[in-house]
RNA sequence: GCGAAAGUGGCGGAAUCGGUAGACGCGCCAGCCUUAGGAGCUGGUGGCCACCCGGCCGUGGGGGUUCGAGUCCCCCCUUUCGCACCA
């Protein structure tokens, strides 16, 4: 072996090597202990592999590779997310087609990830624009489609003036679009949606269950936005048809509603405002449906609350009063039914619109304690919301004196009672809606005909090949640039053969991520999606890791697609991935990475100076994983000293027999168990330390090291350091690769903890010495030695013992006074 | 505004069923070595005082509980993230 390590050459001659023994390569119908390890495929870029990229790959592969070394058999797949929007936008700014961008990013990347070291099996790699794979996209369009779970309907969509195309809600951060940050303005269109609105409840109640990051958790929770509550009716005066059916969260307060309002989009508005109020009214709502989304949503203090009185009267079910309806913007028409009880003393935005426009207001709940002698006509300088067991009810007929937690259920079991409402369950989530105006995607397998409507593609004919269109630019039309390919546009229909066109519109590019794990151990398949074997064996994932930026897109929608997959009988599991960890943002020199900083890690630069191994154990010893880390350009160079120093040791002369001292032996222990524990954890950073701190005892003073206490080290930097853990294992006389077997080192518990102790000795909570003890010394015994010492006695001052507290091996604490 | 997480040396970060704060690394200082280099090795490195033993202070700020608090409780400040007129 080389006198120095020279990552480079190291590095080629093992990448070389794992290609020819196909290594990585798993057996995927006959491996006996399938572990099947994924990360967040990536969107092939021009500019190439991303450090967040690296970051994100090297905490997953080490965990493949440490789960290789334990024995598993481990699938670690690769592929490209080339379809979306971003590619197609970078197409259009560098005047050139996606379907010569792609293929070069893809193979640019290929040679950068390779170049890593990751263990991924290259037979088994996903690209999305294959027509071969998005075959199956299409199909599971059609089986959603079959299943009454995807439909088109005309609907108020988010629309990005700038990408020109559709976004689901998920895409819209800020009332911007994700991509481009445009304002987003809304449409209406006829749209493709996903039904994944009948999927809430569970998608909450699985995470009780799933093993996931908690904050990934808490994400989709918010965004799922389950609220119980009441649907009450309200009779409308002069209309005894119809009924107002509103939402709210707290039928409680049903006694102090004294007004109602509609959403500007609400189906009766026209059938009940009176003639004396419909010119303004008219006006009102026309004014707020011209309006764009951003606006009109702007909230509270930024912009003041409008309406209009529509004239029409309700009546309040309990009080039987006559209410005025109102129609003003903020009430929302896609949550609950479009439709508000206004209660402006218990609600900060009914109180501002109440007073804003003089309506009366009343107060029905109040704290307990002021229950007593309560004034009912007192003024409010706020709306009171609070509504605990602390509140009680007021001015609320046979309710009063309840506590405001209570009434919410007597409440709404009098209304249902007596016909006249239910309890209920809000969603703030949205069907998904996927079609998007843009060229590059897989196109959605429908056929419009003008006698049959719509019509799917049959499943014979799939795949609906994405054409060649050389102006793929969008516009405003809101009609898709496949419109522009009469080839591709006019068909038959496959239910009359009459003419027909295709539906100009391509998929959404987060269906292609929904399911594209579920492809990779079927990738040689082209006759089904998945193997139903294979998807047995290796489904469902055993760990995902990626970034949480994908919370509520990617991993919602494919929870989405899987449980829906598994109720159509196509999958043998309703949770797509067991467990998932969310790894942390890496910044440099403490502010964010940006092209316009000039502060973006290259990561090529890094492989080429220091190696691929020292690379990846750098990013992993920034910080903890799951958090991130601050990348600074000197502390490379630490871990860059370490492996000289691991190669140091395993080059030198090396002693037979176990390690030479007790010292050395309980530290190896030690730190094996630390190790294991720290990277089944993802505490990848404490793991190196402890490596670190080891190495710096098994050599200290220079002493020539023993294989026995090397070998096992080797093994431990293996999942960072593969390349090197390579040439040091077959320098250390092994045949096989490391990675082959089950060489992970075992600890021995006993040997793990040291003989002697050190315990911290206190006099009235302050340190004042460290004595050494046997490992479970007792009280006496310690306290006998600790009393022994000068620093003791002098601080004791002869002062009488009061108490004295003992924490075994740690910490003995003398009292004095 | 609501929800969540986090504030520790010059820097990245360790340590939370309350028990020796600052592991590991970067940087810095001193010394050694040397085909004098942005290499390697050894030692030191929270602050203040003493600078020999040692002492006091110290984990965003202020209170509290405790023999003992970075860790628990209350109030406040700052930062980051998510949601944001969701009834």
């Amino acid at each position: 072996m080389a006198e120095r390590y020279d990552p480079v050459a190291v590095e080629t001659k093992w990448q070389k090597r794992w290609d020819e023994t196909r290594l990585n390569n798993v057996d995927i119908d006959g491996a006996a202990n399938p572990f099947y390890n994924l990360m967040m495929y990536p969107y092939p870029s021009a500019e190439g592999l991303h450090v967040g990229n690296v970051y994100a790959f090297t905490g997953a592969d080490i965990h493949g590779r440490f789960k290789q070394l334990q024995g598993n058999d481990v699938f670690e797949p690769i592929g490209f997310d080339a379809f979306g929007i971003h590619s197609e936008n970078f197409a259009l700014e560098r005047r050139t087609h996606p379907m010569e961008l792609i293929p070069s990013n893809i193979a640019n990347f290929t040679r950068q990830l390779k170049r890593m070291g990751f263990m991924y099996d290259w037979d088994r790699v996903v690209d999305v624009t294959q027509p071969e794979y998005y075959k199956w996209t299409q199909w599971i369009f059609l089986q959603l489609y079959k299943a009454g779970l995807a439909e088109r309907r005309q609907a108020p969509v988010n629309w990005c003036p700038s990408c020109k195309t559709v976004l689901a809600n998920e895409q819209v951060i800020d009332g911007r679009c994700e991509r481009c940050s445009s304002e987003v303005t809304q449409r209406f269109l006829d749209q493709w949606f996903f039904k994944i609105t009948d999927f809430a409840q569970r998608l909450l109640d699985n995470l009780e269950w799933i093993d996931w990051s908690d904050s990934t958790k808490r994400l989709q929770r918010n965004w799922i936005g389950r609220s119980d509550g009441a649907d009450i009716d309200f009779e409308i005066v002069g209309h005894s048809d119809k009924k107002l059916r509103v939402f709210t969260t707290r039928p409680d307060t049903l006694f102090g509603a004294t007004f109602m309002v509609l959403a500007p989009e609400h189906p009766y508005m026209q059938e009940i405002t009176t003639d004396e109020h419909r010119s303004e009214v008219e006006s009102y709502v026309r004014n707020a449906l011209a309006m764009d989304l951003v606006e009109r949503r702007k909230a509270g203090e930024e912009r003041q609350k409008t309406g209009v009185d529509t004239g029409a009267k309700a009546i309040n079910p309990v009080t039987d009063e006559e209410i005025s309806i109102w129609v003003a913007d903020y009430v929302l028409m896609e949550y609950g039914h479009g439709a508000i009880m206004g209660v402006p003393a218990h609600d900060e935005r009914d109180f501002e619109f109440a007073t804003q426009y003089d309506l009366p207001i009343r107060i029905v709940v109040i704290p307990a304690d002021q229950y007593e002698g309560f004034d009912p006509d007192a003024d409010l300088e706020a709306a009171f919301t609070e509504h605990t067991e602390d509140e009680v009810l007021v001015n609320s007929g046979k309710f009063d004196g309840v506590p405001a937690a209570q009434a919410i259920k007597e409440i709404t079991d009098w209304l249902a009672s007596q016909g006249r409402g239910e309890h209920a369950v809000n969603y703030r989530i949205h069907d998904w809606c996927i079609s998007r105006q843009r060229y590059w995607g897989p196109p959605i397998p429908v056929i419009h005909c003008e006698k049959d409507g719509a019509v799917p593609v049959p499943e014979e004919d799939l795949p609906v090949v994405l054409p060649h269109v050389e102006n793929f630019r969008p516009d405003e039309s809101g009609i898709g640039p496949l419109a522009r390919d009469p080839e591709f546009l006019n068909v038959e229909c496959p239910k009359c053969g009459g003419p027909a066109k295709r539906e100009t519109d391509v998929s959404d590019t987060f269906l292609d991520s929904g399911w594209y794990f579920m492809r990779y151990p079927s990738t040689d398949r082209h006759d089904v999606p998945f193997d139903a074997n294979r998807t047995k064996k290796w489904l469902p994932v055993d760990m995902y890791i990626g970034g949480e930026e994908h919370a509520v897109l990617h991993l919602m929608y494919s929870r989405f697609l899987t449980m829906a997959l598994h109720d159509l009988g196509h999958l043998p599991f309703e949770e797509p991935y067991e467990k998932f960890r969310k790894h942390g943002l890496i910044i440099r020199e403490g502010a964010k990475m940006s092209k316009s900083r000039g502060n973006v890690v290259i990561p090529d630069e890094y492989v080429e100076q220091y190696g691929a191994d020292t690379f990846r154990t750098y990013l992993m010893f920034l910080g903890p994983y799951e958090e991130g880390g601050d990348f600074r350009e000197q502390g490379i160079t630490g871990i860059a000293r370490f492996f000289d120093r691991v190669w140091d040791a395993a080059n030198g002369e090396l002693g037979d027999g176990p390690p030479e001292t007790e010292e050395i032996e309980q530290k190896l222990h030690a730190t094996i168990k630390k190790v294991t524990e720290d990277i089944a954890s993802l505490q990848y950073n404490t793991a190196i330390a402890a490596m670190m701190e080891y190495l710096n005892i098994a050599r200290a003073s220079g002493r020539a090291a023993r294989r026995s206490e090397i070998e096992p080290l080797v093994v431990m930097i293996a999942p960072f350091a593969p390349h090197l853990a390579e040439e040091l294992w077959q320098h250390l006389g092994h045949g096989d690769s490391i990675f082959t077997g089950t060489n992970w080192p075992a600890y021995d518990p006993k040997l793990a903890v040291a003989d002697e102790v050190d315990i911290a000795v206190q006099v009235n909570g302050r340190l004042r010495a460290t004595i050494s003890v046997p490992r479970g010394a007792s009280e006496d015994e310690v306290k006998e030695k600790a009393l022994a010492e000068d620093g003791v006695q002098r601080h004791m001052d002869g002062k009488q013992i009061r108490k004295v507290i003992f924490v075994p091996d740690r910490l003995i604490n003398i009292v004095v006074g």
